[in-house]
DNA sequence: GACAACCTGACC
DNA sequence: GGTCAGGTTGTC
């Protein structure tokens, strides 16, 4: 489900909400989505301040007192705070029960998510130590050498957590669209200046993804369990056989690196 | 690189 | 019935 621009949404929705909330109680429904198990987060959480939120790529991370907790909403987790009055969603598979009589619910239909409790320091996390820079503090010449580590289709480098984190199946169609860049055009084949538009364009349509909430294609709400609007901006995505905005040949779907893509085989080279 | 695997549901 | 789904990982 959930992207860069979905994260960011979740953790500024979340955030006002649940900092400085205590954890009084945990219920636990599926134990396999916890890491290490559940008997550790049964053991420590309760009790533990909520102390802020931050994020990597697409990982949500909560900093309690003792602890961190780490979320990876995979394609269909989500995580959203419930006033009492909120009947709780379908799939919930942890709850979290606050101060103040809020429940923190998470959710995921397909199960593919997990939560992972941390001790120890973040910064070498096996999984976020390995992550490449968040788009936003990735220079043009940093981008550029990435693209020439190794010689491979644009969409899947795109989707490559190791080379730049955040971007997902939704984002890589929308940013390659603005760029003018087929997504299996090799990574070494750009230039500079193709390189450079195409940071450019990845970091405007973040932004303005992130402005309209994130996008709302089947099932993402925020952490206060609002949909997103910037799906009502997709140019390319999910958008097959309709006229392409810029030229008016049909938009193609086709499955590249192991995904369905949305181009315009016209504008895209 | 392609493909199956992990799951449940929506849509044709 | 078959195909597809805002993701990642392990296998040829």
């Amino acid at each position: 489900m959930p992207e860069l621009p979905e994260v960011e949404t979740i953790k500024r929705t979340l955030s006002p909400l649940i900092c400085g909330r205590v954890i009084k109680e945990l219920e636990i429904r599926l134990a396999k989505i916890l890491r290490p198990g559940p008997e550790v987060f049964q053991k420590s959480l309760p009790g533990q301040k909520i102390k802020a939120l931050s994020r990597r790529g697409k990982i949500l991370i909560i900093h309690l007192t003792q602890n961190v907790l780490l979320f990876h909403f995979r394609m269909t987790g989500n995580l959203v705070c419930l006033s009492p009055q909120d009947s709780e969603p379908r799939y919930t598979h942890l709850l979290f029960y606050l101060d103040q009589d809020l429940r923190l619910a998470y959710t995921d239909l397909r199960q593919f998510g997990w939560i992972e409790l941390i001790k120890e320091d973040l910064s070498h996390h096996r999984i976020l130590s390995k992550l490449g820079p968040e788009p936003f503090e990735l220079s043009k010449k940093e981008f550029f050498s990435l693209l020439r580590a190794r010689d491979r289709g644009l969409k899947a480098f795109l989707l490559d957590q190791e080379m730049i984190a955040g971007l997902g199946n939704i984002y890589t169609d929308e940013a390659l669209f603005r760029a003018g860049l087929h997504p299996k055009r090799k990574t070494s084949s750009l230039s500079f200046e193709e390189a450079a538009r195409l940071l450019s364009v990845i970091k405007e349509v973040l932004e303005e993804a992130i402005r309209e909430r994130g996008s709302s294609v089947r099932n993402y709400v925020d952490g206060r369990g609002q949909r997103g609007n910037f799906q009502r901006q997709h140019l390319v995505y999910r958008k097959k056989g309709e006229p392409c905005p810029r030229c008016g040949e049909k938009i193609v779907y086709q499955k590249i690196a192991g995904r369905g893509t949305y181009f315009c085989p016209n504008c895209q080279k």
